[in-house]
DNA sequence: TTGCCTACTAAACAATGTTTAGTAACTTTG
DNA sequence: CAAAGTTACTAAACATTGTTTAGTAGGCAA
């Protein structure tokens, strides 16, 4: 079977390989640069050949979600050391909002694109993306079990949360914030991270 | 120059037409049911005729955006006669939210696709939209004045709750918001409004 | 060695944005 | 009013991009 091990070997690499030139052409180029032709001109195969190892093209955009995914979890992952719920939160939430800023072609692909979420396939990527949340809501708990707050409703302090950060790196991300001069946007809103820490400490 | 006003008004007549028939066929079949033949069709002319109208299809969208400001304006308009402004500004954010919910489209078109703000075309759109924020801004800052809260930063405090309201529009239109029930949404969204109604009081 | 099967591709198809070249009706001019 | 010019419109074509089809060449199995 030595020969069918190859196969199903070489059948992988191939994906990865595609996947690999996709990620550098939408990194290069963006979401709107990114289309199958251009995808099979860097690996050097014929645009047929990418239809043998990927259903369409929306499925290489769910692999590129997934990578996304990845990309954002690991960027999180030194909150999780932090003991304390509240500093732990607190990171967690600068470290998101960074993750925004520095990458707003990854993020934009998470939060901000139409097409992901239509159907329901793309399920590993939602399946981590749901675990990064839990983490985040599981921090939220710890600091209302450890009376961070006066509420106790978990549910609607995270929601709420969230909703502040999303909107923030949103706003950036499709360049909404025009009204303030460049050099002044990222000052705001480390400002505005400040000021719903705080407001949150009056939870 | 009677036969000239005529054509110039025949002119405005057929711009119009083609941006009704837009208009119809974005609310019908979304964004991506809206293309130059099918609004031809509709009108009953060519798809070239179009182009003697508006320079390309970017325009067209431009024109939809305008109309989406000021739909979103119009919406927004009852908060502007209330004359606490502690009161106005939590009925202003009420009615913005309110807006996203039930015209996700609009919602969509004017802080969540791609294409618009790409070139600084579409002046008078952002020029709306700069007056319906100056509106917010400055129904802030009477709070601010009237001693509302405790902080002085108008600028922060207006963009923190810009993001909040904005955030979470956007996870309900771009359906971030899987990991509730359909039936708990809504919910969560006016408990999550009432939650940074509170944390403002604060501040 | 023969026949099958796999990986691949050239070419075509379909949808959609856009341009070109031409026509018919209307308007101006002499 | 007739000739010349202009305008409004269109059919057809072109370009781009996602996708499918019909094959072909080379490896693999019998």
């Amino acid at each position: 079977m030595s020969i069918a091990e190859r196969k199903e070997r070489e059948k992988a690499e191939m994906r990865s390989l595609i996947l690999s030139a996709a990620h550098h052409i939408f990194k290069e180029k963006g979401y709107d640069g990114l289309n199958i032709r251009s995808i099979a001109e860097r690996i050097e195969y014929s645009p047929a050949t990418i239809y043998l190892y990927y259903k369409d093209k929306n499925e290489i955009f769910y692999a590129l979600q997934y990578e996304a995914a990845a990309a954002k979890r690991d960027h999180l992952i030194p909150a999780a050391a932090i003991e304390d719920p509240w500093q732990r939160l607190i990171e967690f939430g600068r470290l998101y909002v960074d993750f925004g800023l520095k990458h707003p072609d990854w993020y934009d692909l998470l939060f901000l694109t139409r097409a992901p979420m239509e159907h329901v396939e793309n399920q590993e990527c939602w399946t981590l993306g749901m675990a990064t949340h839990s983490f985040f809501v599981e921090t939220v708990q710890a600091c209302v079990d450890a009376r961070y707050f006066k509420s106790t409703d978990t549910q609607t302090i995270a929601y709420t949360l969230w909703c502040h950060a999303h909107g923030l790196v949103s706003l950036f991300v499709r360049e909404r914030m025009r009204m303030y001069p460049p050099e002044q946007r990222e000052e705001l809103a480390r400002k505005s991270f400040a000021m719903i820490v705080k407001m949150a400490e009056g939870l």
